[in-house]
DNA sequence: GATGAGGCCTGTAGCGGCTACAGGGTCAAG
DNA sequence: CTTGACCCTGTAGCCGCTACAGGCCTCATC
């Protein structure tokens, strides 16, 4: 590919992304469709391997795509208070913690099932039995 | 309906649970499909509360589909020992477990991002240099 | 210039676990 | 006999990818 532009899988290795993510996420509008070359393949620039950066930190980070392209659309208005970044975030935020609070709930009656086991028959199993209606 | 047997809707209504589900778990075999009446309704008998009881409590446990219809067919070898029931909760508390990890990990992370915020203009803001390229 | 390997292209379908229709049939109360 | 609540099938959508199939492009090598 010539100077300073990319193929798609160049990017994908640039950003440890596989190259039908890539496409997935052209498709989905969150990364611009690239100019192609004369032989049909897109061509990336810097721009775009920055946006695709900051798509994977955000996916990394556990943001939606949703979440990733409101953010990406209030970046761009730079001189605008940073309250939306910061709520989205606070969001986000919130949202993990309610995960751990549900996992971690989940943990401890998963122990209490399994410190439960005899490791008898089936029959007699009470992981069993705690699935079992009452 | 008839004297013992429930309508989709009564066994929605017993076990918590969408009448579309109930027909997506038939559909994929968890549950298997009752008798009709004469106009076709499904009919549904004790055996099928029980069974739809057990995949729901399953699934409020965060077991798969799949891990569901393993613990099942196990309960009906009701003379082996109860080793894979035992096996099949451990493993999924070992994934529980993994996902607390991962989970706060990335509650640290964002909290240390939003940490940061200096509710400045977007220009500045720390949340958004986090995300883009280094 | 032919060939072969490895990339790239589009389009479509699948994963899990539902959920949400559309467009009809059935049934019981009034 | 009508109304309205229920039920039926079939299909498509959600999220975020992933995995093909069946081709085209490019470049190095002979």
């Amino acid at each position: 590919m010539d100077g300073g532009s990319l193929s798609i899988g160049e990017l994908a290795r640039a950003t440890s992304t596989k190259v039908e993510t890539i496409r997935y996420y052209e498709r989905s509008g969150i990364l611009p469709s690239p100019p192609r070359t004369s032989g049909g393949y897109r061509a990336y620039g810097p721009g775009h391997l920055a946006r695709l950066s900051f798509v994977r930190r955000g996916r990394d980070l556990g943001f939606s795509i949703e979440q990733i392209r409101a953010l990406l659309d209030l970046a761009d208005q730079r001189d605008r208070p940073c309250e939306a970044v910061d709520a989205i975030a606070r969001e986000h935020l919130a949202e993990v913690e309610r995960k751990l609070a549900d996992l971690g709930a989940l943990r401890r009656e998963l122990a209490a099932l399994i410190g439960q086991c005899r490791h008898g028959t089936v029959a007699e199993c009470r992981i069993l039995d705690a699935l079992a209606p009452a």
